[in-house]
RNA sequence: GCCUGGGUAGCUCAGCGGUAGAGCAGCCGCCUUGUAAGCGGCAGGUCGGGGGUUCGAAUCCCUUCCCAGGCUCCA
């Protein structure tokens, strides 16, 4: 007798042409109703596949992942099936399901804009009311091609297919190329919302068509659609532009020119801050601080290879005589040009150059956005120079330093992705045997520090592999925050040595590494990590000072010189307004602390607290209230707190 | 760079061929206040820049600058 086997470990007996749907049906008919597709041996196929002696059977529901994905997919179709029917003569390309939703790059005969969106969408509900059966049709590569002799993507890919595997999903009039599998029918889509329209080159490539793109999100139920768009509007509401904007943190003019950040004074304590802290922890690990300018002459990069791989994203020469000078787009040769001002002994390695360097980089245009993409920035920069021996110590110094910055900005959830070269590509330098040395020596450090990474073809450095650590903020989105880089060939292109034990002169090892990144995306990454609301240690003011009434400015000032005097930063609220008014204001800019006083505080020498987020307040001293912010501030900074008395 | 959309007062936006608007912010007064917007008045704009069409342009066309969302997680 023939029979599949369930998840559970359980064999369920099968007839001869049984179908998934019925394997389903057999199970359970609330099982079969809630079926989105199923899995054979771990594969995923239509319901209406047929089913064979021994195999796995799975049922896919729409709350899976891979239901989901499969009802994102089906929802592309339909909406595919819309824009054939309202701009005859468009022609399909690809459309996959993506994270949170779907697209589809269409050659749409016309023009489609945001407004036609509603338009598509009313469409598409009306495939979903007529209910059309999708069915699976395996054709032979000449069949496709026939079925698509207009269309010269569809026909590229098939081109790319093998035989026996092409098939054609059909619903209604409509057909489509496609892998599948598909729900049954367009009655069994759920709530969708097309998003917006994009352009899009044909396989991504600026040589090729632009495509329409357009993006859609799709739920099982609407509940789930509208708690997907709630979600999506609370990512809007902690937008980093709108809140840098609110906060008064930094601001964009034409007037300076597109990607260059202006930073207010908020702004610019804030990143003070920042680079104060990772300063003090890179000091603290024995990094030295060095400062290499902004200009270059632009030889240094044609000696160290820059020239000939980045030259695209440089800013063009500045002519002085025979010299042509860069704006500075990276360290490196500086640090090393450093490195060669004088002989060196093995002894003195590693040697640790650390430098929050402005570097400028040519971004396309199209690439600018707020602080994440910008053409001026600064780098948290460190290279070490060290020798082969000392890589493995010297890359868990690097990542002790990335771990305590990280944590301390409750950044606690991150994987390394090991990026390494791709062999076929011209991108890297060749040096076949100092790639496996330094790809091996990345590989062990990771491996001795117990760090979980997944390698990645394709995206090292074009000096040498890199270890890359991409950290979740509270929303759950991923940003490449860190990196550690090996790079054993540019310091033999820019001639630095040391002499070895030995007597003899040997190329030390050049790590590269960054913590924060730069200051200015990672400030966009804290901004929306925090909503705004930093930590009392980062908040650029730690308490407004809000009089009750005029007559209390004098005692508020006496209130802000005491704090002030004990390291705390602290502001009068001194314009023409209501007390209520300035608590308002005062709340809405995310003060970690407000401090109300009036009659009763001036006459105890207190201040009454009015901590961020609650209506609560409670009267104390202000020494007392000095105390207990520098301890709070001790206890978010960890160890570091102590040395940042004495200053840096 | 390319596609789509956008640029109107410091901010958020309305107006979309017929005399430039609102709210907030700002300024000036009054109020002197006990925990998230007190009241009144005033001022503020070459409607991103340039060119064109028109009797007439913020509005239509061209061009340029800037901003936003995208630009292969393969049919």
């Amino acid at each position: 007798m023939s029979a599949v086997k369930l998840p559970d470990g359980k064999e369920l007996p099968i007839e001869p042409g049984d179908r998934a749907k019925d394997v389903a049906e057999r199970i359970g008919p609330r099982l079969r109703r809630d079926a989105v597709v199923a899995k054979l041996d771990g594969k995923l196929v239509d319901l209406d596949a047929p089913v064979e002696d021994g195999e796995e059977f799975e049922v896919v529901t729409r709350d899976s992942p891979e239901g989901l994905y499969v009802l994102r997919h089906s929802t592309a179709h339909a909406m595919a099936q819309a824009i054939l029917e309202l701009y005859p003569g468009s022609k399909l390309t690809i459309g996959p399901p993506v994270e949170g939703g779907f697209y589809y790059d269409i050659e749409v005969a016309g023009r489609v804009t945001d407004e036609d969106l509603p338009r598509i969408e009313e469409r598409m509900r009306e495939i979903v009311k007529r209910d059309l059966p999708i069915y699976r049709e395996e054709v032979s590569k000449a069949e496709a091609e026939a079925l698509y002799r207009d269309n010269p993507y569809k026909l590229e890919l098939i081109r790319d297919l093998k035989e026996g595997e092409v098939s054609i999903y059909r619903q209604g009039e409509f057909f489509d190329l496609c892998r599948g599998p598909h729900v049954e029918s367009t009655g069994k889509l759920g709530a969708f919302k097309l998003q917006n329209i994009a352009g899009a080159y044909w396989r991504g490539d600026e040589k090729n068509p632009m495509l329409t793109r357009i993006y859609g999100t799709a739920w099982p139920t609407e509940k789930e659609l509208k708690s997907y768009l709630r979600r999506l509007e609370e990512a809007k509401a902690r937008d980093h532009r709108k809140l840098g904007k609110d906060l008064n943190l930094f601001t964009f003019s034409p007037d300076v020119g597109a990607g260059i950040p202006l930073f207010l004074p908020k702004g610019e304590m804030l990143r003070h801050l920042m680079e104060d802290f990772v300063r003090e922890v890179q000091t603290k690990h024995g990094y030295e601080h060095v400062w290499t300018g902004h200009l270059v002459n632009e030889r240094l990069y044609a000696k160290s290879g820059h020239l000939e791989h980045y030259e695209d994203a440089m800013f063009p020469p500045m002519k002085d005589g025979e010299t042509s000078y860069r704006l500075k787009p990276m360290n490196c040769p500086s640090h090393m040009t450093l490195f060669n001002s004088r002989a060196h002994s093995y002894r003195d390695l590693p040697i640790r150059y650390a430098e929050f360097a402005t570097l400028y980089r040519y971004e396309k245009s199209g690439e600018l956005s707020g602080l994440t993409r910008v053409r001026s920035l600064t780098q948290d920069d460190a290279h070490i120079f060290c020798t082969e021996d000392q890589v493995q110590e010297e890359f868990a110094r690097a990542l002790e330093i990335i771990r305590e910055v990280l944590g301390t900005y409750e950044f606690t959830d991150y994987r390394v992705r090991l990026s390494l070269r791709d062999p076929d590509s011209k991108k890297y330098i060749s040096d076949e045997e100092k790639w496996e040395r330094a790809e091996e020596a990345l590989r062990s450090a990771l491996d001795a520090a117990g760090i979980p990474y997944e390698p990645v073809r394709g995206e090292a450095a074009f000096y040498g592999p890199k270890a890359d650590f991409m950290a979740k903020d509270v929303l759950g989105r991923e940003w490449q925050l860190s990196t550690i880089q090996v790079d054993f060939i540019q310091p033999g292109r820019l001639g630095c040595e040391y002499i070895g034990e030995d007597g003899q002169a040997h190329t030390p090892v050049l790590l590269h590494r960054a913590v924060t990144g730069t200051t200015e995306r990672f400030m966009a990454v804290l901004i929306e990590h925090y909503a705004g609301a930093f930590p009392t240690w980062l908040s650029p003011v730690q308490a407004a000072i809000v009089p009750v009434a005029d007559r209390h400015l004098e005692y508020a000032r006496k209130v802000e010189r005491e704090l002030a005097g004990r390291g705390l930063r602290v502001e009068v609220d001194d314009s023409i307004n209501t007390m209520q008014k300035k608590i308002r204001e005062n709340a809405r800019q995310k003060v970690p602390y407000i401090l109300v006083v009036g009659d009763t505080e001036a006459e105890a020498g207190a201040v009454n607290v009015r901590p961020r987020g609650t209506k609560k307040q409670e009267t104390q001293k202000i020494e007392e209230f000095a105390e207990r912010v520098l301890a709070e501030v001790a206890a978010a900074r960890g160890s570091n707190s102590d040395s940042s008395a004495g200053g840096v």
